[in-house]
DNA sequence: CCCTCACTTTGATGTGGATCAAACGGGGCC
DNA sequence: GGCCCCGTTTGATCCACATCAAAGTGAGGG
């Protein structure tokens, strides 16, 4: 079992986290060789606009390296964002061309593509994958429950307070020497965040503020974040106190 | 291919959603009569919880009749819904043995149950039950998206409208002789819908009141809704005005 | 080095929906 | 028929967050 691990040849797919969460994690050999025969990398910068709305998609992607958003938008403007992908998180339907909502790169963005019909053969041909991204398509389900929790029923403050420890339990380098001290840098602007919150951007700074009057973070420039104390940050959350820090 | 469907024994999986919906729509006889072997079912009564939070839960099933919901509660009661589920959905995770959030039968329930490890099995044996789990999965997270776009941004008013539209497409029967009324029944409470919304029940009964004042809406008793004109209706809903009623 | 521009912070005021409170209505049961 | 109870409606008040407005900050470019 770890043999046949150590025996899956570590140079295709090479920086291709695909191969960890969606796809490749059960894959032999031969499988592998058909998903680099139809892979590529795509390049997004900052702020760009990856697809609108109602557009055609014909790939699935994985993320690489960045983040990207999902956002609907109403007529007169209001804005809210729908899914947040960090890297090696999944993008796409296989099964449909178009897609509901808008995808932005958030920061500098590489995917690693397939183009859709490939894909799908290849799905046909290969049970494990399809089990595989209902796994997790289900995860993000339920990731998606918990943020319309945050959305219906949590105050500003603890919005913040679970968007910061949402972000943190992903991206944190975290000093164990010594004391907890987590510390991560934002990926997004005041205004995502709003849009992520549902909240307005003056809100999120003010609540961000408050936060860092009381000491449950500290500030260092605009975007990067340090957490003293993770429990302490856990306890506006809102959430109940169960699994420590990081579980 | 359509005298392949009439192949279908009717008489098995008699009067189980599933067949059109997660699994038996492209099973074969053999499929059903495994299906047929590891199904069961089971009845609840209006209120009742079918598994807390956090419970094991050891099988996966289809809604017959009635309407359950998942909801999420924080530790000081606050409450948010975070599923609805009507005939032909589907409920429970195939990988995972426990849940994340209450779920409750809303009104007298009726589902199909497929105890887990079988339908597991069952799932490596037969691909295509996983494509189609997939498919129903990346639809409700659509749903859960729209949903975040209405719990976000949407105001009260807006989201009793939407509320009622996205009942209206799944429930309503309507009577095109003349013009076009849309009449249903109400699943919920005032208290489930506003756990729904996001709202308090308060809120939800004045903007029920609002409606039927502006003639947008009739209530005959508390819970049968007319709708006399459904365009009006979507009018109040903040979504775009396009694809015409309950396309 | 300073200017610019995009992002962020802070302040003053307004308001939609929450909260607290009371009355209403109708179905089931004695 | 009358009473009780649960779900619902309506009313009065409050407050968290939105809105409108202005000033601060810092990275990049001339």
């Amino acid at each position: 079992m770890s043999s046949k691990q150590l025996a899956f040849p570590q140079s295709q797919c090479a920086d291709c986290p695909i191969r960890h969460r969606a796809v490749c994690a059960r894959c032999e050999t031969d499988e592998l060789e058909k998903l680099e025969a139809i892979k590529y990398y795509r390049s997004y910068e900052a702020g760009q606009t990856i697809i609108w709305a109602g557009d055609k998609m014909d790939f699935v992607a994985s993320v690489v390296h960045g983040v990207a958003s999902l956002t609907q938008t109403m007529e007169d403007g209001r804005r809210q964002m729908v899914g947040l992908l960090l890297p090696s998180d999944f993008l796409g339907r296989p099964n449909r061309e178009s897609v509901a909502y808008d995808v932005t790169a958030t920061t500098d963005l590489q995917l690693c593509c397939f183009r859709r019909v490939p894909f799908l053969d290849m799905m046909d041909d290969t049970p494990h994958i399809a089990q595989r991204l209902l796994e997790m398509t289900l995860d993000e389900l339920d990731a998606a429950r918990e943020w319309m929790l945050l959305l219906g029923r949590k105050t500003a403050r603890e919005k913040i307070a679970s968007f910061l420890s949402i972000i943190a339990r992903r991206d944190a380098t975290f000093n164990n020497s010594g004391h907890g001290d987590v510390a991560f840098d934002l990926p997004l602007t005041r205004e995502a965040m709003a849009d992520y919150l549902g909240l307005t951007l003056e809100t999120v700074s003010r609540q961000m503020s408050g936060l860092k009057r009381d000491g449950v973070i500290r500030l260092e420039g605009k975007r990067h974040i340090v957490i003293p104390d993770f429990d302490l940050l856990m306890d506006e959350t809102g959430d109940d106190a169960d699994g420590g820090i990081l579980s």
